[in-house]
RNA sequence: GGGGCUGUAGCUCAAUUGGGAGAGCAUCGGCUUUGCAAGCCGGGGGUCAGGGGUUCGACUCCCCUCAGCUCCA
């Protein structure tokens, strides 16, 4: 009988349903409402609220099989991710949990059933840590389960006890450990060593405390149990081979890139290459799936990192183009039964990194030379500069072992403390740039747990400051017990508004509303009295609320409409709401025509017309979908989920506050379509006055050009072409006409011009001409004299004098253009410049300028004699 | 969010300390030519990303905005 990964999360699964847990679908890597997490990173994550006793727990027990993410941070090295037989950047956690439901008996009893009956593994293998203090586990575990004392370990806080932050929920852990054998490890001969022999299986945590700002324990009442098994691990162990990637979840994609690249694998270090390939190509395919695209910031930019670190690995394996994306379709195979989404989105999937591949690859192409540059420089001292390190990473993008190779096949040595020192300036800035910083929360209520939020029905509301804190930008956040203000979520911005004290004692003005976790924080200014736990009246800004529920039921609709008109692919992958704007992206393939717009800004009118009344309806989240409601793949929902209708035209998953009726929207315009991303579009509306506003601007930008121009606005073009056409004539026609001037004064001034032995000197002062005609005047003098020659020229135009001077490249060891344009310069409140053959010049003052060119011309003679 | 770099013809890119906006490819026309990504001559095509400033004069220097690339958080 073979354990395959399915089986192993089927196994599991179903052993904890059968015990009354509810299995609950993975979350997506992209965390939801919560701005500290990067990617989700531990099976609960997702349960977080439950655990805080934020929400109410629609079920006490809970089993899942979770996609996590680490990459960077303290968890987890990228460095090391391909050169272990345990790192990895995607991974699965196999977890049960119980929310104030069973406890430490339980949990420690089935995993060790699990374990042992089920999956089959050998007691005598199994190693068991506890925390130090928890008796209660010790017993469990000699008197409960058998296993014997000297396999019970205890540890320290360090190994053994949990903690999600400062303060909140915490407690002691038990661990489970696997032994591999002595020959894993000779040198590692008990699991408190450090070491490869000993491997840690499943992390079972008691969360029975709650943690003091004062640092004291207190006992929950509600005891938790959040547990995590690594798929990867258990598989490997159950299928008897030494490495993660050893597999059935890795071995097919390590085949495959042995297939596309030619190079056979090896299970040692040599195979890294084909390891790195095989886990980043997973956490690509899953983070992209989930919504997160590479860029150059925040997730997007870890993502980035990743693939670009793939793809040199690559390289090493002497592929230089595309590679990553080919791997795609493996992972959706192997993985799409359990994540039917990486299936779905495949071919998307693989398009971006594809085409994240290419940029990468053209930026490598593009800066090479600046590389093979600095290197060229480095040859005389042997060793490649810090600062030239820092720039061609920090700058153009090289990689840093990309720029290792070169140096070394260059002979020339890297200086990385000099680089360090650069990088770690770099750091400094960034972090003296971060955000402000706050004091500790204030605490006026002990008893508070989390906001209730009464917004959706009522715009005031009374209350009491719960807590308070004081950020470094001046500006106070405020927890109230209850509110009306919504916090921004969904893409709406957070309400704004005042909030008052009861006796009028207090006045806050709210700038901005936010959620964390279960505070509802209002951010802003003190405009009048203290914060000190006092009853206060909170009230939304009425326009602004409204404005946000404009553009927000806009957003359904055009949701809607989009589907209708593009097709049912348009899914919504970004939405944003401010008042009477709204920004929406989603997947399509190609730019939206002018007609396909035209056609969605119409069905949205249409439907605000027909005044549709909404609906909203609290049910359970299966029914939901039942009734054909979007969802979101990036959102997390609990079992009772808020759906919001219009008609029986949209119907969507939604926390947003909305209009009652479709007509309050007053009217709706799309002002931009874009690119976001690959296969992204972008578009850009209006709504109410806002919408109204911008047509007028419209408008009036064209009725201004049309009065400019002194037509009709509906002839603007046809008037402008011609304008175009006329001035293209009028250029034409001017240039030739300059010629022939220039000609005419050359000749005159050829006739008037003096010798001063083989130098011929020609100047004069044209007026009606610039610095350009005096060129081709000076260009036609030159054309038709032989020897050697000085021009001095002159021009006036709209009153502002210019200097040309030319000298003939015999005579410039003796005479200089531009000294002669200088001293001409000074006369006319002016200056100059140019080369000793050509200079000009020009200045303010035109009345001085015929006799400053006199004056020069007969110093140039004196000098020329 | 902070720093660095880049933005010039349809494309790829040039332009000394500030002083006539160019090349190759593409395109159009003509000539030449039995071959292949052909040859020769000529033409069109530019708000030098946008806006402000300094200057007699800005593609060039300064400031702001936008876009792209890149590193850090």
């Amino acid at each position: 009988m073979k354990w395959t990964a399915d089986k192993v999360r089927k196994t599991f699964l179903d052993f904890f349903k059968e015990r009354g847990h509810v299995i609950v679908p993975s979350s997506p890597l992209l965390p939801k409402g919560d701005p500290t997490l990067l990617f989700t990173n531990a099976g609960m994550n997702q349960f977080k609220p439950y655990f805080l006793r934020i929400v109410e727990p629609p079920f006490t027990r809970a089993a899942s099989c979770q996609k996590c993410m680490r990459a960077g941070g303290k968890h987890n090295d990228l460095d090391n991710v391909g050169f272990t037989r345990r790192h990895h950047t995607f991974f699965e956690m196999l977890g049960n949990f119980s929310f104030g439901d069973y406890f430490k008996k339980e949990a420690i009893t089935w995993a060790w059933e699990l374990l042992t009956d089920v999956y089959g593994l050998e007691k005598e293998k199994l190693w068991i840590t506890i925390f130090r203090d928890d008796d209660e586990a010790f017993y469990i575990w000699r008197d409960e389960v058998g296993v014997p004392e000297d396999r019970i370990i205890r540890m320290g806080e360090k190994d053994n006890f949990w903690e999600m932050g400062e303060t909140g929920p915490c407690g002691p852990s038990t661990e489970i450990h696997y032994d591999l054998g002595p020959e894993i490890d000779p040198n590692q001969k008990s699991v408190r060593e450090e070491g490869e022999r000993f491997l840690e299986l499943w992390n079972l945590v008691f969360t029975q405390y709650n943690r003091q700002p004062d640092g004291s324990l207190e006992p929950l009442p509600h005891k938790n149990i959040d547990t995590g098994m690594g798929l990867e691990r258990i598989l490997a162990v159950l299928q008897g081979v030494d490495s993660n990637y050893h597999t059935d979840l890795f071995m097919p994609l390590i085949r495959e890139v042995e297939r596309i690249t030619g190079v056979k694998y090896k299970p040692d270090i040599e195979g890294a290459p084909h390891r790195v390939l095989a886990d980043h190509i997973r956490a690509l395919s899953f983070a992209i799936g989930d919504g997160i695209y590479p860029s150059n910031f925040g997730r997007g930019y870890v993502l980035r990192r990743i693939l670009r670190r793939a793809h040199r690995f690559a390289q090493k394996l002497d592929v230089n183009e595309p590679i990553l994306y080919r791997l795609v379709g493996v992972v959706a195979e192997i993985m799409g039964d359990t994540y039917p989404e990486v299936r779905l989105k495949k071919t998307e999937i693989a398009q971006i990194i594809k085409s994240e591949e290419e940029r990468f690859i053209k930026t490598i192409a593009r800066n090479i030379p600046r590389l093979l540059e600095a290197l060229g420089r480095a040859k005389e001292t042997g060793v490649l500069s810090g600062e030239d390190i820092f720039k061609l990473y920090d700058t153009y993008g090289l990689p840093l072992d990309l720029i290792e190779d070169y140096a070394s096949d260059a002979g020339v040595e890297m200086d990385m403390d000099g680089y360090n020192r650069y990088m770690a300036e770099q750091r400094e800035r960034a972090r003296k740039a971060v955000q402000f910083e706050a004091t500790p929360w204030e605490i006026f209520d002990n008893s508070y747990q989390a906001s209730e939020f009464v917004g959706y029905d009522t715009l005031e509301t009374d209350g009491k400051i719960v807590k308070a804190r004081r950020r470094s930008d001046g500006k106070w956040e405020i927890v109230l017990d209850r509110t009306s203000f919504y916090a921004e979520s969904g893409g709406q911005v957070g309400d704004r508004g005042r909030i008052i004290g009861i006796n009028d004692d207090f006045e806050f003005i709210v700038e901005d509303t936010q959620r964390i976790e279960g505070d509802i924080i209002h951010i802003g200014k003190v405009k009048n009295g203290e914060i000190k736990g006092q009853k206060v009246h909170a009230a939304v800004d009425k326009e602004h609320r409204f404005a946000c529920a404009r553009a927000h039921t806009a957003t359904h609709l055009m949701h809607a409409a989009l589907r209708e008109v593009l097709g049912e692919h348009v899914r919504q992958e970004g939405s944003l709401v401010e008042p009477d704007r709204l920004r929406f992206d989603f997947a399509h393939f190609q730019a939206m025509t002018h007609d396909e717009i035209k056609r969605v800004e119409q069905i949205v009118n249409e439907k605000i017309l027909e005044n549709i009344e909404l609906t909203v309806e609290y049910m359970d989240y299966h029914r939901a979908i039942e009734l054909g409601a979007i969802a979101l793949f990036t959102e997390k929902y609990g079992q009772k989920v808020r759906v919001v209708s219009i008609g029986d035209f949209s119907k969507e998953l939604c926390g947003g506050t909305h209009c009652k009726r479709t007509g309050d929207i007053g009217f709706f315009k799309i002002i931009k379509e874009e690119a976001a991303a690959a296969g992204i579009r972008r578009i850009d509306a209006y709504t109410g006055m806002k919408a109204l506003r911008w047509v007028w601007d419209v408008e009036e930008t064209l009725n201004e050009a049309a009065s400019v121009l002194s037509v009709e606005p509906s002839k603007l073009p046809v008037r402008a072409r011609k304008l175009i056409e006329e001035l293209e004539e009028e250029k034409e026609r001017s240039s030739n006409l300059l010629d022939r001037l220039a000609a005419t004064v050359a000749r005159e001034l050829a006739s008037s011009a003096e010798s001063v032995g083989e130098v011929k000197v020609f100047w004069g002062v044209v007026k009606g001409i610039d610095i350009e005609g005096l060129r081709r005047v000076a260009d036609n003098l030159v054309a038709q004299t032989d020897g050697s020659y000085v021009i001095l020229l002159g021009g006036i135009l709209k009153g502002r004098p210019s200097v040309f001077v030319k000298v003939h490249k015999s005579l410039t060891d003796r005479v200089s253009a531009v000294k002669l344009v200088r001293e001409i310069g000074k006369e006319i409140r002016g200056g100059g410049g140019g080369t000793a053959e050509k200079a000009e010049g020009g200045g303010k003052n035109a009345s001085k300028l015929e006799s400053a060119i006199k004056s020069a011309v007969e110093k140039l003679k004196e000098q020329l004699a």
